[in-house]
DNA sequence: CATGAATGAGCATTCATTCAT
DNA sequence: CATGAATGAATGCTCATTCAT
């Protein structure tokens, strides 16, 4: 960046560097409009050496989308190993991810809002990424609701269905935490279980809202 | 573009024309990979009319941002009115959101998926158009759960986390509907709110979630 | 070049006139040394405009040998056209494509001089036309030689043998003659069927070279 | 390259072989499409090596050119010591020079393909190359045809035309005898000799082609 | 002696935008 | 009103060449 004048490193430290900085711009800019010379400029670097160590434009991108995407699955899995209760390993489950997508925006914006029409390979790895994602969460969703008994069990469908919205509402709430700057994410999250969970479980118990009737 | 060979239209028809090609043009490929002459193609026009009509890439595309978000925001008004309850009012509301997102997906796109990081008229034109959506669902959320009594009243900020939890999980929800085309627009929206709305209705009546607490 | 200020050109001749600017330089460069911009210089145009016609530099390369090679393979075929006698026909063959040779020193070079290793599309277009060409000279060799009866006639692989031979010859007599500037192409002409004719027409009556022997 | 890691080479052979890696690069790919890090590679050295023992990509193209015009002269030469009569060392001189050719192909790409247009230094390089080999079939093709008397003897301008001839006959050749994979190089030799000898002897003997006369 | 790490400079290609008709 | 023709200004990518070790 600004001190980094000519330094050697190894290559596994550059390329995590390179990465880094790739993640910045495309988030920041988007795949197109994201300029391969001001990646190897926030890297400190030449541009030929990012194409030297990641071969092109898009091996920049897929290298973000697979970097990110791991460690956004990793992050969920470590902190649903953590819970006692199916709803503490939901809830501790739900936190990471939120706190990942909080904090991590580079990350979550390149995997979820770059639209996934910049050819085959990134379509692909785009897609990819994705579905890992969602499977954690649709993982989370039906592990935490299940109680025990095969009655509680949402089917695959459902699971998915309430997986897709959360994760919707998670990012869609990255917003509006960047408005509200005092809420810290754990309020965030209990805010989201507040409104999330208990119409999960109420669906469980059967209490299922009907469309209301026009007045006769 | 197929037979409108050098047809001669009133400004105004010609100029929606343009804009339905843009949107389609931007919505699939987003702002920096759309191609001018692609949208000019797909007007049946040359690209100096469009400029003539619009004036810039930019133009059309703020062109775009603006005609859309005034049609869903509209969608919602309309439909909202025609409610008897405030439950229903939502309901009504939420649907037509959610049909005009999914229906439009283009119009979604363009409004919600675009990075606005494309310059000073597009960020503040995208934000607009946010900003405007954003507050009719809010609107709608505030006057749905208000039962009457100032004490169920959200106050803004609950109604503003909770109309962004709603956008998002819509938004996402767009991606699992194409993964299930057999499930109509109408299911997925009772769906929602058999999520969604007895959270919210709960959270008022203060059946509140709290974080399990780790075995002692 | 000099005057052709913002000259509006109807696109057959554009395209010819760039077709013309890209012959001499990739004859000058070679292929790879070859550049567009130069190229569009030369042309009195831009470079998007060179885009616009011919859709790369491998676009303008094939081009230019199609081009090539179908003057070359015509200037043959007429001037052998106009012979009485099989001699004469070869001999007016010959003399066209020398002249030709001489003359459009660049078609020459871009079709016998660069290496067909740039690309399978370049590559196999080089191929063909040296091929066509080849084939034109080939049916000239076998035409003029034979002299009615079955035996006179060389055999396939002979008139193959003899065509390259004559090609060969007379592309590197090219060289011989940027320094000799007062030999005329038709002297030069008369001067390789001095050498090549003789030989032929003696291989045909039989008299054929054999390796001297060493001395006992 | 394949075993050999960190040798320590003596100057002069390590040297031999990273031309004998260039000629081989830059007779497939040219001037300049040949990258010299696939020199580099194919030596079985680093890059900076190269730079080290060669100076620069025009050292070791001159190099290569140098080289390889000394060896064929030297071929040239000493075959054609070996013959007693004039004819007997035309022969063997021409057999030695076209062996070379086809045998060598990457050393007679390297001399005679190449444009030279690649800079001052290299440019005067190839030439002097093809003026040292050519002068040496000149020599060989006066010797040869001169049988002794002062008329035999071909003007200078002559050896000169034919010496052209014979070389781009030759080097055309080679492209025939890939497609002929069959016909050993003697054979070829031979058969060249039918061709251009018996041409060149009977020019002497005063029988010249003329052009025939059209029909009156 | 030998090399991995690094770069300045160049080139093919694309695209928003504007004239001349 | 409408368009074919044209271009300036990027941008992705490559390559000869050089340090620091």
């Amino acid at each position: 960046m600004t001190d980094k004048r000519r330094r050697r490193l190894p290559r596994s430290v550059r390329e995590q560097e390179i990465i880094d900085a790739a993640l910045g711009v495309f988030s920041k800019r988007g795949y197109r409009a994201a300029v391969v010379d001001e990646i190897a400029d926030l890297a400190g670097i030449s541009k030929p050496m990012v194409y030297l160590y990641l071969g092109s434009k898009e091996g920049l991108f897929i290298a973000c989308v697979r970097r990110e995407s791991q460690r956004l699955a990793a992050a969920f899995r470590e902190a649903a190993q953590a819970g006692d209760s199916p709803e503490q390993r939901l809830w501790a489950g739900l936190g990471a991810f939120f706190a990942f997508v909080a904090e991590h925006r580079d990350s979550w914006v390149v995997l979820h809002r770059q639209a996934p029409e910049q050819g085959e390979a990134i379509a692909q790895e785009i897609a990819d990424a994705r579905r890992s994602v969602m499977a954690e969460v649709n993982g989370l969703v039906r592990d935490g609701i299940t109680k025990g008994g095969e009655a509680d069990r949402l089917g695959e469908q459902e699971a998915d269905f309430v997986a897709h919205a959360l994760v919707g509402a998670a990012d869609s709430l990255t917003d509006w935490m960047e408005r509200h700057p005092g809420e810290p994410p754990e309020r965030v999250t209990v805010r989201l279980m507040n409104v999330m969970w208990v119409g999960m479980r109420n669906v469980l118990v059967g209490e299922v809202w009907v469309p209301p009737q026009h007045d006769a």
